[in-house]
RNA sequence: GGCGAUGUAGCUCAGAUGGUUAGAGCAUACGGCUCAUAUCCGUAGUGUCCGGGGUUCAAUUCCCUGCAUCGCCA
């Protein structure tokens, strides 16, 4: 008997493109809805898009289109990079959606006519430029920080949810029920914002600020605004509340989503579900952030990793491994071409893919690549126990991928992996193969292994589907039967002895660093202009210099100076330095590092700008380096 | 400003209701095999388990405090 499994991704906002963040929850949705069709469930994935509100207005008007054009464009990206991804989703759903339109209209009158939404008026501080409210700690100088200008203190109306009536719900809900929200860092997070008391939801715009939007049922002049609109997805694309999916799959609904919105999912949600008298889903799965070459990934600073780039580059599947392999579900985690790498020649090429092609290629050298019959009283005789470790690998995988451990799943594979390897070895084929009464040994290792393979084939078949299939084909196996079943890979001798196996591939081929990886820009080494070595000191001459560690505080540039930089640092005190680097750095660059400086040289002034002190920086005739440290250390450090 | 999290080997992380030699993978060194994508197997490590104080027979693990990083809230 199977199960229904409904899981979602959130519908992504369209006044950015698609990028790896994205890819991430979209992929690990998949590979959760691929992980239930193993365990043959019933699964239903669902992504989209959400387009409406004030920010694509602008973003729209920026581009001059208008809302609709601007939103069918920035979709259709979402929309043709997912099978680019091998994502295999049900729907994908849009809030300018018709059928969305009318069940949100339908969800707001029914909660509207249950008294929990409520017209209320109130002032705030709204600037004309922005089309937008500030609170008073927004403002700078009491101006508006993009304006700068006054904002004037205007009245508004507005519908209101009652969210606080259900806080008490809520927080009973999230107690009784532990994994509501995971991992439990999250549960904490919201349970701790559930200490202080929930102040009601503004749902909605007036139509004279935003019209982009779906039209309050209950009031033409206002529509609803953002959460309410773009949550109900969840539901409208099952057809709520009499749809044939609805009823099948909205019981068993969990819901991915990064950290940054938790609280919509973790509260505005659940508290609007109890308002409709909706079922609570199961799991909020959320995960953390890619930090991608140190800096934080954001939609605002735009530091966006095109992820069909390493998609091209290397492959969906090695790509897709990686995300899942690399990041502690929940945890944020870094993102680098090097570690990826690094990730695809250790685990996929050595590792995997060394090992499909060892045994397969003996399987072709020993027996012709036809898969050996062999003798079930070998067991005893040889105690393999590579069927025991597969079970134990499948059964710690599933707990795994359960929970949404995704890392640890694979860990368990690989774990597997590993002792296959050592299988190899401590059995030595090839010693076996040397004489005609092994035979019958050299047949029971090779079937085994190659059961192991088929195995491993199924388990790695969430997070590599072409490679799982290009798997099996070379099993001998049909690649589009569904070999990925649960109840399939737990049982062991199923190879058809006498199966001809087709010629050996190399599923990851090793990727040489130094000719895949971005070269250092600092490497041009050899052809420095060296100037002549200065006439010999004594170390009292150098003693006299006093050499420090300096923290750059601030960087600009100096107007009508070609090359110089104001910079501000810290060596213990503030300090002003002019510097002649910029025509190798910009100030941004400089912000933060520890350079080291001459805390002793006489002030001079440059440019009428007085500098104490001097940058020590590598330089030639067109170019600096700074001079930084192998670590940090304190500001102010002397160095000897 | 308030609350909370994190701080463990070169790197990424795991872990113990307090108890003998604190773990894994990668990276490093050495040894072995040769079926394989110069792959695989074995061995060797290194750690003031962030600093300081306290409780205890015993703390890296509990308590307090400090520092650093991060998050949430205002």
């Amino acid at each position: 008997m199977s199960d229904a499994f409904y899981i979602t991704t959130p519908i992504y906002y369209v006044n950015a493109r698609p990028h790896l963040g994205h890819a991430y929850t979209t992929i690990i949705a998949d590979v959760a809805a691929r992980f239930n069709t193993m365990k043959e469930n019933d699964v239903f994935f669902l992504t989209g898009t959400d387009e409406h509100g004030d920010k694509i207005i602008r973003a729209a008007e920026a581009e001059g289109k208008s809302p609709k054009e601007y939103v069918d464009h920035i979709s259709s990206l979402y929309r043709a990079l997912w099978p680019q991804l091998h994502i295999n989703n049900d729907r994908f759903i849009r809030t300018t959606d018709p059928d969305h339109i009318a069940i949100v209209e339908q969800v707001l009158q029914k909660i509207y006519d249950a008294g929990d939404i409520y017209f209320s008026e109130y002032e705030g501080l709204y600037c004309y430029g922005c089309e937008r409210f500030y609170t008073e700690k927004e403002l700078v100088d009491g101006k508006c920080p993009d304006h700068d200008a006054p904002p004037e203190v205007i009245k508004e109306s507005n519908y209101f949810f009652k969210m606080s009536k259900y806080q008490g719900a809520l927080i009973d809900h999230i107690r009784k029920n532990p994994d509501f929200i995971r991992p439990e860092r999250y549960r904490n997070e919201v349970l701790s914002f559930l200490k202080e008391p929930l102040e009601d939801l503004c749902i909605s715009r007036p139509k004279s600020r935003i019209n982009w939007g779906i039209t309050l049922p209950f009031d033409e002049n206002y529509v609803t605004y953002v959460w309410f609109d773009a949550l109900i997805n969840y539901i409208s694309a099952l057809g709520y509340p009499d749809g044939e999916l609805y009823k099948k799959y909205w019981p068993s609904v969990q819901h991915i989503v990064a950290k940054d919105i938790l609280k919509p999912h973790g509260i505005y949600w659940p508290t609007m579900m109890m308002a409709a008298g909706i079922p609570l889903y199961r799991h909020l799965n959320v995960h953390g952030y890619w930090n991608i070459n140190q800096s934080k990934m954001s939609k605002t600073i735009g530091n966006v990793v095109e992820p069909l780039q390493m998609k091209d580059k290397y492959g969906c599947d090695a790509f897709r491994f990686f995300l899942l392999r690399e990041m502690a579900f929940g945890l944020d985690a870094g993102f680098s071409e090097e570690a990826l790498v690094q990730r695809i020649n250790s685990d996929l090429a050595n590792d995997i893919g060394n090992l499909f092609s060892r045994v397969l290629a003996m399987t072709r050298k020993y027996f012709d690549g036809i898969v050996p019959e062999i003798d079930l009283n070998m067991e005893n005789e040889f105690n393999l126990d590579l069927a025991q470790q597969a079970q134990e690998a499948i059964d710690e995988y599933e707990r795994q991928m359960d929970n949404f451990a995704f890392h640890k799943a694979i860990a368990a594979v690989w774990g597997f992996i590993s002792q296959m390897n050592k299988c190899v070895d401590t059995t030595a084929p090839w010693e076996l193969a040397k004489n005609e009464s092994s035979r019958k040994q050299l047949a029971y290792v090779m079937y085994n292994l190659l059961e192991g393979l088929r195995v491993v084939s199924g388990l790695v078949y969430p997070a590599m589907p072409q490679t799982a299939k290009t798997m099996q084909k070379h099993l001998g196996l049909d690649p589009e039967a569904e070999f990925y079943r649960l109840g399939t890979l737990k049982a062991w001798n199923i190879l058809p002895a006498g199966t001809s196996l087709p010629k050996a591939v190399t599923l990851f081929p090793r990727i040489d660093p130094e000719k895949v990886l971005p070269k250092q820009e600092t490497v041009t080494p050899g052809k420095a202009d060296i100037s002549e070595i200065k006439p010999e000191i004594g170390i009292e001459d150098f003693l006299k210099v006093d050499l420090r560690v300096a923290t750059i505080t601030k960087a600009e540039a100096v107007p009508k100076a070609k090359k110089l930089l104001k910079l501000e640092v810290d060596l213990g005190e503030k300090r002003t330095i002019v510097a002649g680097i910029s025509a190798s750095y910009k100030p941004d660059d400089l912000i933060g590092k520890q350079v080291v400086i001459v805390a002793n040289l006489k002030p001079a002034k440059l440019m009428g700008i007085l500098s104490n002190g001097m940058l020590l920086a590598a330089a030639d005739r067109k170019s600096h380096v700074v001079a930084t440290l192998d670590s940090k250390v304190p500001s102010g450090t002397p160095l000897s």
